[in-house]
DNA sequence: TGTAGTTGTCTAGATTAATAGACAAATACG
DNA sequence: CGTATTTGTCTATTAATCTAGACAACTACA
């Protein structure tokens, strides 16, 4: 049990925090996936060349998000930490992405309104900045555990009913399918990455920190006028991407 | 001058770091354009609600990393942090992405060899786990700094002198056209985000806890055939991903 | 039942991060 | 030249993080 990487002092980020990243993506890349538990903390603190209390925050912090569970005379057991691929292409469909991954995909309708078009969506969505726009904030979630959160921004007078509907049916694609629109594509998705903000934070129960995937999408009917504009947060320790051509 | 977000505390992240972090954005975002230089360290801290001298280590790193450069009695002037756009799509290629955004793009050989193909990289270009495969090891910069990591792997049969071509041209595509292949196609690329690792801060001069956007691609010939795989890490800082279907 | 292995808890001390205030030094500008 | 503005430096204090060691509590297993 060697050390093998030794961790960063005076880098702004504390020692148990970067011992929790660390093991976080050991188990994400299936590290300890014979034995399904953590080596004990003592090995664990020889191996990050630190104390045995600081191995101990790092998992109190990880059993905190759910990843792990620590026994007293057992040991730290891994209770998740498997990532889904989300595919990108010309027909992204949240649920249809990850459907085959897991056993349950949800979305939740977290708030909806009408509001001015932004400069921003204005120009994705080809209309006037004054016009007015349908927004609807949701949530998904993959077998019951919250992976993201989005905007959405309808144009209104060509879809004045769509937050009904979403409400409703609980998805884009039937709710578009009530407002005569059976098909759409995806013209275009921007992919940023950075830590989440506390709404983001609260709503995907991360710790601080924590990294999301920002993508910025535009959907387009089958003659290519836009229909949607949406932004979704995905949590980077959860989800990857599949971009498709 | 209200404070707008406040910082977190106990959350294993130092304020100093944080304040660093939020006032990159910021930069990256154009919010000091005008007067291209940051508001008085008084300010800032009001700002963010923790004291000056939090706020003066915070620079004190943001001045380390080239992005500004405090000049006593006259203030914290701007000297970077513009963010750029990486197109990807069918044709996706490097230098010519980013080419009209930056004055000088490009990219240095690392390191070349010649290896037989772990499982992945075998899955990848559709070839039998024990055959060999050309690694290519190179970094990418735009105006002399560095953005971006990658490794690439080509079948040794079909490519046998490839690294010698990329070392001559300074480019794959280029490479490419010398062993008869003049154009090619980006198949899919998976897009993931982490904390950088020693190596890769090391490589493109960041910060402890910096981000990384991580693309696996394969590009294709005209008939589907794979000619290359590649893992990519851009600092996550620098550079945004734009997905076009 | 006993022993090895492991996590939980406690105390104490050392190091680092953050706050607070005062004043020096440089710049800009009337 | 004098004044306001802004960064640089110093000291002192408080709070948070990390180390160190000892021992209790629980589990598994021979």
């Amino acid at each position: 049990m060697a050390q093998q990487k030794p961790v960063e002092r005076h880098s702004g980020v504390s020692l148990w925090r970067q011992i929790a990243d660390r093991i976080r993506v050991s188990i994400a890349d299936g590290e300890f996936r014979e034995t399904g538990r953590l080596p004990p903390a003592f090995d664990l603190a020889e191996r990050f060349g630190v104390n045995r209390h600081t191995v101990r925050a790092a998992l109190a912090f990880l059993a905190e998000e759910g990843l792990v569970e620590s026994i007293q005379g057992h040991g730290t057991i891994i209770k998740g930490g498997r990532q889904l691929t989300l595919p990108i292409s010309k027909r992204t469909r949240f649920s249809a992405g990850v459907g085959d991954q897991a056993s349950s995909v949800t979305t939740r309708l977290l708030r909806s309104g009408e509001l001015q078009a932004s400069a921003e969506v204005a120009a994705q969505l080809q209309i006037a900045p004054e016009q007015l726009v349908i927004e609807v904030e949701e949530s998904g979630y993959v077998d019951g555990r919250p992976v993201s959160c989005s905007q959405h921004f309808f144009p209104a007078d060509r879809f004045p009913d769509i937050a009904r509907h979403i409400a409703a049916t609980g998805s884009i694609t039937r709710a578009f399918a009530a407002c005569d629109l059976p098909d759409y594509l995806r013209q275009s998705t921007e992919v940023s990455a950075r830590h989440a903000d506390a709404r983001e934070r609260e709503l995907m129960h991360l710790s601080p920190g924590a990294i999301v995937l920002e993508t910025r999408a535009i959907n387009t009917d089958l003659e290519g006028r836009p229909v949607q504009c949406s932004r979704t947060r995905f949590s980077a320790d959860r989800i990857s991407l599949r971009v498709t051509a």
